[in-house]
Formats: structure tokens, C-alpha cells, sequence
DNA sequence: GTATGAAATTTCATACTTGAACTATTTTCA
DNA sequence: TGAAAATAGTTCAAGTATGAAATTTCATAC
């Protein structure tokens, strides 16, 4: 490793607490999503969004709308358009016009969609497990806990959130 | 809200604590991050990635390398390449020839960017404040315990990560 | 019945992100 | 020495992400 990162805390970095908790976390964030990421790439050739929305759609087996998607994942809705494109392709989900309102579309997960989606899950989950091994059970309830009070005053919320 | 979106869990979600510990930290920071990002957007007229790559140029007041930058973000060396351009074309950043190494290139914060840099940090640190109100400063090191056990196992350490 | 505005999506421009392929340089070591 | 391996960066293709503008359809007030 070259000089620059050698010298580490060149400054006095004078954090407040919560500055160096929000680092400390969107740190960790990115550490688990980086090897989830890959390993979806490695072991599924899929990536996390196509997981995502895969996922909201296995948890409402009547399918979401376009809007309803965006909503639930917390994406733009220009987005959910190209994802949902690549998962039709892929014929992992269907597109359904919604009776009563031409403008809108209704996305389900094929068969084959829902069969690819339960054996990614399980095996996220065990990802997840491992990543989280030194994370007692109590302490994930303690985060759980701590990660709701955070952003979550009425003036950051988004609204229509899947609780 | 539609009648998809109404009737939550139609599952019964049988999740592992870990499992949903990760899902609530992942939903928390990708909240923290939207508000912040939509605020550089507005007041800064800058992005995340910007400040993240001026972030850690402060910190380094000799300047870093393509590829320090990139090891200390912790993203892929061809995305560093994008950010810099920008920031020079901004004027916030040098690009600076390294004595004795032809292939390396130094980058370094003009005085211009460090300036902005100052005023922009100030105003995220308010912002974090702002969001993280509700957790005591307590919580604050608890949090930080809590995420470095995440991943944290040499199997999934990339090298070289700043303290 | 029709203007008018709201809602559902798509399209667009721009930017970020990755991993892989490629160029150029430096280092290693037989 | 000089070929092979390692290192530093850029370029590339594909995918993800945003906000804004445009399109089509729906709902409603008049």
C-alpha cells in the first residue's frame, strides 16, 4: 500500500457520533452488498435488482403495478420499466394489462419466475446468515430497532411504504 | 393505495433474525442515502459519489492516486476514471503526473474544491444530525459495534480498507 | 359533453457502477 | 539482458439510477 493510505487519519477527524455511526454503517451496507452482488452474479447470473423486484413480487402473488413496484423498491419509476423489460425476457415475469384502466400494467412472476426466485432466496439467505454469524440474535433485534429510528420523521418518510 | 399494496404480508415471512435485521439496515441506509442525495442535488448541485471522492481527497491532503481513490471507496477502478473527469472539468480537482512513475497519476483538490468541500461537509454533517435525532449517542456506539461485526470475517474483507 | 387536471407509464439525458479487455509502464528474476 | 508477471489507468458494454418531459388514459367539475 503506497504512502497516502499508509498515513491514515492525517486530520483530527473530528466526528460527531452520529456522522461516525452513519460511515460506520453505510460502510457495512456496501460490504454486504458488494458480496451478495457478486455472488448473485457468480452463482445466478442475476443481479440485486432483478432479485428486488422479483422479491416484491413473490411476496404479492396478484402481482404489483408498474407504480406499485417503484413504490415498494424506493426506485424512480423510469427505472422498474427497464428491469421489468429483462425479467420479461428472461420470462421470469409477465406483464398483465389491469381490466378498467388501459393505463396501467400489472407484472407477475411466471412459474418458471417463482421457481428461479425460491432457490435464489433460500440461498440469499444463507449469504446473509453467514455474513451476520458474529450478529447474536439479540443484537439483530437491537438493530432492527435502532435502524427504525433512524430517517424516519414524518418529513423523510416516502410515502406508501410496505411496512 | 391499491388493494396489492394494502394487504402487506400475504406470506407469513418467515424470516430469520438476521435476515431481517440486514433488510431493515439495507431499507434504513437506503433512506438516509435518497435524502441526502436529493439534498446535494438541490443545494449543491453535486452528487453522493462527487463528495465521496472529495471526502477522501481531503483527507489526504498529498493527494491520492486512481487507485488509492478507488481501494479507499471501494469501487471499481474504471468508475473512479468518470467521477475525476467530471470534477475536473468542475475545476475542483487536479490531475498531477507521479515523478518516477509514468503509469500513475496523482489527483489532487484544487483550492476551489477544497473551499466547497468545507462548506458541503458542514452541511452534511447537519443533514446526518438531522436524521439521526432520535438516536442517542449511546445508540450511536452501539450501532458502531454492531456494524463492524457485520461481514467482517477475512473471507469477505477486501484488502486494504482505511480505517 | 367537454375542458381540465390527475394518474400510470414510458422515454430521455445524464450519471454512476461493475467487470472485463486493453494499453502502457514497471518490476522480477532466470 | 530480456521475457514474463505485476501494476496503473483507461476504455468498453451492459445494467442501474435519477429527475424531467412527454404520452395516454381516467376522473370530474362545469
Amino acid at each position: 500500500m503506497s504512502e497516502a493510505l499508509a498515513e491514515e487519519s492525517a486530520k483530527p477527524e473530528v466526528k460527531s457520533q452520529r456522522l461516525r455511526a452513519w460511515l460506520r454503517m453505510l460502510k457495512a451496507t456496501r460490504r454486504v452488498e458488494a458480496h451478495i452482488r457478486e455472488r448473485f452474479r457468480l452463482e445466478f447470473e442475476t443481479t440485486l435488482p432483478r432479485f428486488d423486484v422479483m422479491a416484491a413480487l413473490d411476496r404479492f402473488e396478484g402481482g404489483l403495478k408498474m407504480s406499485e413496484l417503484s413504490t415498494a423498491l424506493r426506485v424512480a419509476n423510469g427505472n422498474v420499466t427497464g428491469i421489468v423489460e429483462r425479467l420479461v425476457a428472461d420470462g421470469a415475469v409477465l406483464r398483465v394489462p389491469v381490466a378498467g384502466d388501459k393505463r396501467a400494467t400489472l407484472v407477475v412472476l411466471t412459474k418458471k419466475g417463482r421457481d428461479e426466485f425460491s432457490a435464489m432466496a433460500a440461498t440469499h439467505r444463507l449469504w446473509v446468515d453467514e455474513m451476520f454469524e458474529r450478529v447474536s440474535p439479540e443484537l439483530c433485534d437491537q438493530i432492527v430497532a435502532a435502524m427504525d429510528l433512524i430517517g424516519a420523521s414524518p418529513a423523510y418518510a416516502k410515502k406508501g411504504e410496505p411496512a
